[in-house]
RNA sequence: GGGGGUGCGCCGGAGUUGGAGAGCCGGGCCAGACUGUAAAUCUGGUGUCUCUGACUGAAUAGGUUCGAGUCCUAUCACCCCCA
């Protein structure tokens, strides 16, 4: 694994690199779909190959681990055999069910327990097991376990989660300097910053996980409800601290306008489950504006979903079509919405990329950015 | 042709022993939310108006009553049974 920085944007910190993974190279900045229990819901392997051009997707410990279970993942031979993605896969180590869970788990210094949201049943997750369960499922990237702190979240207690967090941390690099990959490759570890929204925290925080010296660096504990400039202060105070040689993902980010304003601040690497879940719900970003395709004002319009899209059902298919699929329910709207805006995504980054590449992604940034954060209006 | 029954919201259901309905539940429809996925989920709205308040409203038209969605008469529509 390695990590090849091509050039910094000289009118902002945007960075454009390739990451080089056991399952094939990611050129940087990416953005990765989320396929929390195994698949990107409502998208098919060969779609996200073919249509969405995904490079990397996500997998989460809590999920398979719950189900179907490790036994299964084993026997199938990892996750990539077991789901049929040859490419790259990076696993979350299920610090994020601490906090979207924290009503059924209860976080002490060994580790958390917690209630299984399938069926009740109790089960303790630790830095050690944790890197066991991701060894399992043979991901390319493994994360820290961690705590995302809430917010908004005390001072105190913020600092007493980060400094645990950092203690997890090093429990994990030792589980995972002590043990091997399952399946034949190496897997590299990602450990996470925390510090909630205090810039002191963050600063501290940085300053710990750079110095454990791993080949990425994750920023966690951002995009939990606090204000947008929140977020970009504490993502700028950790990317000026973080070497430039290795890749920064920012964990859990975001709107399209979020992602573009954070690779402005050095982000490399990005996951959300907004274009997924969005789309299932009938929210659209396409190269127009957002379109809300429940609102009757579709009901007529038989323009293309995004003529500049680069999946074909988006030129395809009309936005009249697509609302009747999603009112009806039927899964087919689901498939095509969802295709849409991880396509929408990963073109917006490639754009990005290409723009750093050429000089000229402050200047793109800011025309792009005003059409498309509002709604597109025919 | 004879007998019996039922009619209120866009639809279906519940309920109303003559005593406070713009009013219960579900669906539909119209909007909104969603950020390392307990989410194909959740929230709100859905008679009219000059909208912090009024007005109209229980098939239609009358009647009884302090008071009628409820009782009576006629008409209309639909359902069931007999011929």
């Amino acid at each position: 694994m390695s990590f090849d920085l091509l050039h910094t944007d000289p009118s902002s910190s945007a960075r454009a690199g390739i990451l080089h993974l056991p399952h094939g190279d990611v050129e940087t900045p990416i953005f990765m779909p989320v396929g929390t229990a195994g698949t990107v819901k409502a998208v098919h392997q060969q779609e996200l190959k073919d249509q969405v051009h995904a490079q990397i997707i996500l997998g989460n410990t809590y999920h398979l681990y719950l189900r179907p279970g490790m036994e299964v993942i084993q026997q199938a031979g990892g996750l990539h055999k077991f789901n049929h993605w040859d490419r790259p896969i990076l696993t979350d180590s299920g610090g994020y069910q601490v906090y979207s869970l924290s009503k059924q788990r209860k976080i002490k210094e060994e580790g958390v327990k917690f209630r299984s949201h399938i069926d009740g049943s109790i089960h303790t997750f630790t830095p050690e097991n944790v890197m066991d369960i991701q060894r399992q499922i043979g991901a390319d990237i493994i994360m820290a376990f961690d705590e995302c702190t809430p917010y908004p979240c005390d001072e105190k207690y913020a600092s007493r989660s980060m400094h645990m967090t950092h203690r997890w941390l090093d429990r994990c690099i030792a589980r995972h300097r002590e043990t091997e990959g399952l399946y034949g490759y190496d897997q590299i570890l990602a450990p996470i910053i925390q510090g909630s929204t205090y810039p002191h925290l963050r600063k501290q925080s940085a300053e710990y996980i750079a110095s454990r010296d791993m080949p990425i660096n994750a920023i966690g504990g951002l995009s939990v409800g606090e204000p947008h400039e929140d977020m970009y202060a504490m993502t700028s105070i950790v990317t000026d601290i973080l070497p430039k040689n290795k890749p920064r993902y920012l964990m859990g980010v975001g709107t399209p306008a979020n992602i573009l304003e954070c690779i402005a601040l050095g982000i490399d690497m990005f996951d959300c489950v907004l274009p997924t879940r969005n789309a299932r719900h009938g929210l659209l970003y396409t190269s127009r504006g957002i379109i809300h395709i429940r609102n009757e004002k579709w009901k007529h319009c038989f323009d293309a979903i995004d003529p500049a899209s680069p999946a074909a059902t988006s030129r395809e298919h009309s936005l009249s079509y697509l609302r009747h699929l999603t009112i009806s329910g039927e899964a087919l709207g689901a498939m095509i919405a969802s295709l849409q805006n991880l396509s929408f995504y990963l073109s917006l980054v490639r754009q990005a990329r290409q723009h750093i590449l050429d000089g000229t992604f402050t200047t793109w940034k800011s025309g792009i950015l005003p059409i498309i954060s509002n709604p597109f209006s025919n």
